[in-house]
RNA sequence: GGGCCCGUAGCUCAGCGGUAGAGCAACGGACUUUUAAUCCGAUGGUCGCGGGUUCGAUCCCCGCCGGGCCCCCCA
């Protein structure tokens, strides 16, 4: 006698709705037709007088069967209304059919709308017909999706499981859209500049690689959209931005992903303070016109927008935990301050500006809390911004922080070519002690300098990183579609 | 890359050395205003994968795969 094949909850859902698409179309239904004509959206449909007749299609999301009638929900991008069938209103073999609908599968109906005895607007259905046959049943209907490994692996599931997935890539869409609407108000033009590098620059991180067939060639995937803009700066457009994907070769965690969208926009003419200015509006604008409001709650922590921002001076702050940049010229003399302070990953052979970087985002940063700027970096960790001509050890740099985070960050862009071939080459030399995240020495970039960039302000910020603050997420991928994951198998 | 935790039915979860459970969904039936509808019935599992210990492993041990949180890196 042969083993019973073992065949799972799920093989058999599947089998038993295939068998149903069979079945319709025995009886001459299509369950794949093309449109359903004349529908409305159900939030139009909701608006709509008691009596009146209307037309909606949605995916079934809730099914209630009751012997000669049957109550469904129906729900479409813009909302769910529940549906009423009727044996004697549509007919005995039209009834029938519903045997061959099953949750998930979507449904156009036409009806007039009334209210039921528990005060629930519902269509009385007149006339139904299947749209789309769902063959894999949905999650539960209390409890909904919680797996997380699911919830980032099907994001379509996990939106059909709860509306509030696609509530917040709408969200992001209006955001963006205001980001675009304000810089195109202010006269900027939006640019596309390359993916591919032959030298990835202007920030620093460790690229991915990909390979050219054609040209048998390495490429880097960008790491921020910088340089291009400056070399589009120099050749003569004066306002330019652009909102592309970005590449980063690091770890996950939850605020940073390996690609993001950043927003980038190059103003010439413009110095640090216009910057300032310019950088409040925008965040105004953006930030009201999607949220409707300049507070903003992220966990336990009211921020507001307002402008003007407070500003913090970075060696104000240093000397807040009693440590005094100036005192400490090189990554020699100041690595034991380091270390004092507890930092272990204060090591020797870092260069200078990555020490004082650790100790900012370990004893610093986080005490950050309220939106404000950042002003007056060391040069040591600014090496594409403009000195300061009152220090020469620092830079005019400003970064926008926020609930301990950065949202933001820009500078008067170094112009001088000579000094920007010195910061490339201790970049270069850095490297080569082994740090591989300071920038590479650029040379095309260096040459466009030489032909002369007028006076110009710079900004980038990451958009998922702002929105994730923006929204109140717990986690980044929270508000990104389908994040990475390891593939299966 | 390191530390801790998780993986049982399509989904949400119990069980934790002795023949694998519930709710929802699905299947058959009753029910023409329900709201997580209700009621009756019958199903459904390589307990992530591979080793080991044991008379016996979903359970204990080791390894692997996938995931989460915290570090590291970074916006």
């Amino acid at each position: 006698m042969p083993e019973e094949q073992s065949t799972s909850r799920l093989e058999e859902i599947r089998a038993g709705r295939i068998a149903k698409v069979a079945k319709l179309r025995a009886l001459g239904i299509d369950p794949y037709p093309t449109t359903f004509e004349g529908r409305e959206p159900i939030a139009d449909a909701r608006e709509q007088p008691i009596d009146a007749s209307v037309r909606v299609a949605g995916r079934i999301v809730l099914w209630r069967r009751h012997g000669g009638s049957t109550f469904a929900q129906l729900r479409d991008e813009s909302g769910q209304l529940q549906i009423h069938l009727r044996k004697d209103v549509v007919g005995e073999e039209r009834y029938e059919l519903i045997k061959l609908l099953d949750v998930g599968d979507f449904l156009g109906v036409a009806g007039k709308l009334f209210t039921t005895k528990t005060g629930e607007l519902t269509v009385g259905v007149e006339e139904f017909s299947i749209l789309t046959k769902a063959l894999l049943p949905l999650p539960e209907k209390w409890h909904g999706l919680t797996d997380p490994e699911i919830i980032v692996r099907k994001r379509h599931l996990a939106m059909i499981a709860d509306a509030t997935n696609a509530d917040v890539l709408k969200q992001r869409a209006e955001f963006v859209r205001r980001m675009r609407a304000f810089l195109d108000g202010e006269g900027f033009i939006e640019v596309a500049t390359p993916v591919l590098e032959s030298i990835p620059g202007g920030a620093d991180a460790e690229p991915f690689i990909t390979h050219h067939n054609a040209l048998d060639t390495d490429f880097y995937l960008r790491i921020s959209l910088e340089l291009a803009h400056k070399r589009l700066i120099v050749g003569g457009l004066e306002r330019v931005y652009e909102i592309g994907r970005v590449f980063r070769n690091e770890g996950l965690g939850r605020e940073h992903l390996q690609d993001y969208d950043l927003l980038e926009f190059y103003w010439a003419y413009a110095d640090l303070e216009a910057l300032k200015r310019l950088v409040e509006r925008f965040y105004s604008s953006i930030i009201e016109g999607t949220f409707g409001t300049l507070k903003i709650t992220y966990g336990d922590d009211e921020l507001d927008f307002t402008p003007p921002w407070p500003e913090a001076d970075y060696f104000e702050l240093f000397r807040g935990i009693d440590v005094d940049l100036h005192q400490y010229p090189t990554a020699e003399a100041l690595l034991p301050v380091a270390q004092k302070l507890g930092i272990k990953e204060a090591v020797s052979g870092m260069g200078r500006g990555r020490l004082i970087d650790v100790i900012y985002k370990r004893k610093i940063r986080p005490a950050l809390i309220r939106p404000q700027f950042l002003v007056g970096h060391p040069v040591d960790i600014s090496p594409l911004a403009k000195r300061d001509s009152a220090d020469s050890s620092r830079v005019q740099r400003l970064q926008v922080l926020m609930a301990g985070s950065e949202v933001g960050n820009g500078f008067a862009e170094l112009n001088d070519p000579l000094d920007q071939r010195e910061r490339f080459e201790e970049q270069q030399r850095l490297r080569e002690a082994g740090d591989k995240e300071a920038q590479r020495l650029d040379e095309e970039f260096l040459e466009a300098l030489e032909y002369g960039m007028p006076p110009t302000a710079g900004f980038g910020v990451s958009i998922e990183r702002f929105f994730m603050y923006l929204t109140n997420s717990p986690t980044i991928r929270d508000v990104v579609a389908f994040p990475l994951t390891r593939p299966l198998e």
